[in-house]
DNA sequence: AACCCCCGCAACCGCCGCACC
DNA sequence: TGGTGCGGCGGTTGCGGGGGT
C-alpha cells in the first residue's frame, strides 16, 4: 500500500516501509529519542530521508498510537472540532489522544466529509451569514460541514443576540474566522422581512456538557431546544459588563427609555444612540472602577474596538469549545474537566478588565496582542497556550457594537428569543417582554458568573 | 474465475513558520 | 534584515484490497 517508490534520488528509498526498516527506526528512537530527523536516517542505517522517518514514526510506529475503528465518541468529537477548527488536523488530533492528524484527516475525508455532505443537502435554503456576502464556494464549503437541520416550520423573530452576532460576522467577513463561525454553527434563516436581513444562529449540540451530544445531525422534536450560541456569546459579554455596574445602569436606562413594545428586538439602534451608549459606558467604567483605567479615552470606543478585534482571538475562541462558541458555568464539565471557580469572583484577582476562560473553554492558543475590552489598552502581549490545566488564564475578548440589541437586566442573560435557553431554561415566546421591567422574569439569575 | 471499479490509507509533496546566524 | 535549515502541517497521490458484475 502507499505510494510507489518512484524516486531513488541520492540513493534514498521511497514508498512503503518494510518491517526491517521499521525495526531500525524504532530501535534508534528508543535509544536516542525523537528529533534530529535530518541525521537520523544515516545514524539508524536507513536509506530514507529524515522527513520520511519522522512521518513513519509519527503516523505509524509511535507506541502511543491507537489504531483501528473510530468510536462514536471520537467521531462526534472530530465533527465538533472540525466545525470549530476547520482542517487544522494537528489541532484536532491534540484533542483526540492516541490519534494522529493523518489518521483523522483520512477518516474525515473518507467517512465524515461524505456523510456531512449528504446530510448537508437536506438544507433547503440558507442566507449568507451576515450582511456581507461570503464567496459562493465558501458557502458551499460550509454546507459540507453542516449537519442537517429541521427547517423551522414558521418564521420567528430573529433573536437580538443573533442580530448582534450578525454584526460581528459582518465585521469579520471575509476572514477565515467567519468561515470558522459558519462551519461551526448551523444557520437557520428565520426572517426575510423586507427591511432587514437577520440570521439567527443556533448551535445544534449543547455545549460544555459532561457527555457529548448524541448526534449533531438530527434533533428529535421532543428534545430540548439547544442552547442558543448567540445567547451564550452575549451572556459572556453581559458577564463582562456586570463588573461595571454604572455601565449597566446606563445601558439599562438608555435602552428602557427608547423601547416601548415587544418589537424592540427588531429595531436597529441609531448610530447616535450607540455612540452615546459607548460614551456613557466608558465614563461609567472610568469613574466606577477605582482607577482601573486611568486614561479616559475621548472617542467612541466602538469603532476602534472593532477595528482592533483580533480575528485570531475569536477564531481560537471558537476552537476552544466543542461546538465552536460556548460558555461554561461553575461546575460545568466537559470530558471530565470541571470548570473551576471563576476568577471574576475572586477578590484577589486584580485583573478585572480581563475576561477569563475557565474549565471546558480553556483549550487552545491565544496569541498576539490582548487588549482591554473597554479601553483598548493593552493589558498584555504574549502568546499563551491555555489548556484545561490552565483554566484560570486570563483572556480578553472584544465584543462591541450593537449594545442596544441585547439587554441587560439583573440577570446575566442579555437576550433571549423564543426557544432560546440558558442554564437549561428555555425561554417561552414572550418571556422577554420589555415592558415588564424584568427582562426575563422567568429566568433565575445566576449566583455567579463564569466566563 | 476474471475483470473492473471504487475506496481506504500510507506516504509523498510543497509550503510555512520558527530558530539560528 | 535577509538567508538558510529544519520541523511541522495540510493537501494530494496512487497502490492494493475488496466488492460488484
Amino acid at each position: 500500500m502507499g505510494r510507489t517508490p518512484g524516486c531513488n534520488t541520492d540513493g534514498l528509498k521511497k514508498g512503503a516501509w518494510t518491517a526491517d526498516e521499521d525495526q531500525k527506526l524504532i530501535a534508534y528512537i528508543q535509544e536516542h529519542g525523537e528529533g534530529g530527523w535530518r541525521t537520523l536516517p544515516q545514524k539508524a542505517g536507513l536509506q530514507r530521508c529524515g522527513k520520511s522517518c519522522r512521518l513513519r514514526w509519527a503516523n505509524y510506529l509511535r507506541p502511543d498510537i491507537k489504531r483501528g475503528e473510530f468510536s462514536t465518541e471520537e467521531e462526534q468529537k472530530i465533527i465538533q472540532l472540525h466545525a470549530s477548527l476547520g482542517n487544522r488536523w494537528s489541532a484536532i488530533a491534540r484533542n483526540l489522544p492516541k490519534r494522529t492528524d493523518n489518521e483523522i484527516k483520512n477518516y474525515w475525508n473518507t467517512h465524515l466529509k461524505k456523510r456531512q455532505a449528504e446530510e448537508g443537502t437536506a438544507l433547503v435554503s440558507r442566507k449568507p451569514f451576515g450582511p456581507s456576502s461570503a464567496p459562493p464556494d465558501a458557502i458551499h464549503e460550509s454546507s459540507e460541514c453542516e449537519p442537517a437541520q429541521p427547517q423551522p416550520t414558521s418564521l420567528r423573530p430573529a433573536s437580538a443576540s443573533a442580530q448582534l452576532l450578525n454584526k460581528i460576522a459582518a465585521k469579520l467577513a471575509p476572514s477565515t474566522c467567519l468561515e470558522t463561525l459558519k462551519t461551526s454553527q448551523s444557520l437557520q434563516t428565520l426572517s426575510t422581512e423586507a427591511d432587514k436581513e437577520v440570521v439567527d444562529v443556533h448551535i445544534i449540540s449543547n455545549t460544555c456538557q459532561s457527555e457529548p451530544p448524541p448526534s449533531l445531525a438530527v434533533r428529535s422534536p421532543d428534545m430540548p431546544r439547544p442552547v442558543s450560541t448567540s445567547a451564550r456569546i452575549l451572556n459572556k459579554m453581559a458577564g463582562r459588563l456586570t463588573t461595571h455596574l454604572h455601565c449597566l445602569d446606563t445601558l439599562k436606562s438608555i435602552l428602557s427609555g427608547s423601547s416601548d413594545n415587544h418589537n424592540f428586538m427588531h429595531r436597529s439602534p441609531s448610530a447616535s444612540s450607540l455612540s452615546e451608549t459607548a460614551s456613557d459606558m466608558s465614563r461609567s467604567i472610568s469613574t466606577s472602577n477605582g482607577g482601573i483605567n486611568d486614561q479616559m479615552p475621548t472617542h467612541n470606543h466602538l469603532s476602534p474596538l472593532i477595528d482592533s478585534f483580533d480575528l485570531d482571538l475569536l477564531e481560537d475562541w471558537n476552537g476552544v469549545s466543542d461546538c465552536g462558541v460556548s460558555s461554561s458555568s461553575l461546575g460545568d464539565t466537559y470530558n471530565g474537566w470541571e470548570s473551576p471557580v471563576s476568577p471574576l469572583n475572586n477578590n484577589n484577582n486584580n485583573n478585572n478588565n480581563a475576561l477569563t476562560f475557565s474549565g471546558c473553554e480553556s483549550m487552545g492558543t491565544c496569541s498576539g496582542e490582548v487588549k482591554d475590552a473597554m479601553t483598548t489598552e493593552t493589558t498584555y502581549e504574549s502568546e499563551m497556550t491555555f489548556g484545561y490545566q490552565d483554566a484560570s488564564d486570563q483572556y480578553a475578548q472584544y465584543f462591541t457594537d450593537g449594545f442596544s440589541n441585547f439587554f441587560i437586566g439583573d440577570s446575566h442573560v442579555v437576550s433571549a428569543c423564543s426557544g432560546d435557553s440558558h442554564e437549561g431554561k428555555v425561554f417561552e415566546e414572550d418571556t422577554y417582554s420589555w415592558n415588564n421591567g424584568h427582562l426575563f422574569e422567568n429566568y433565575q439569575p445566576l449566583d455567579s458568573h463564569i466566563f
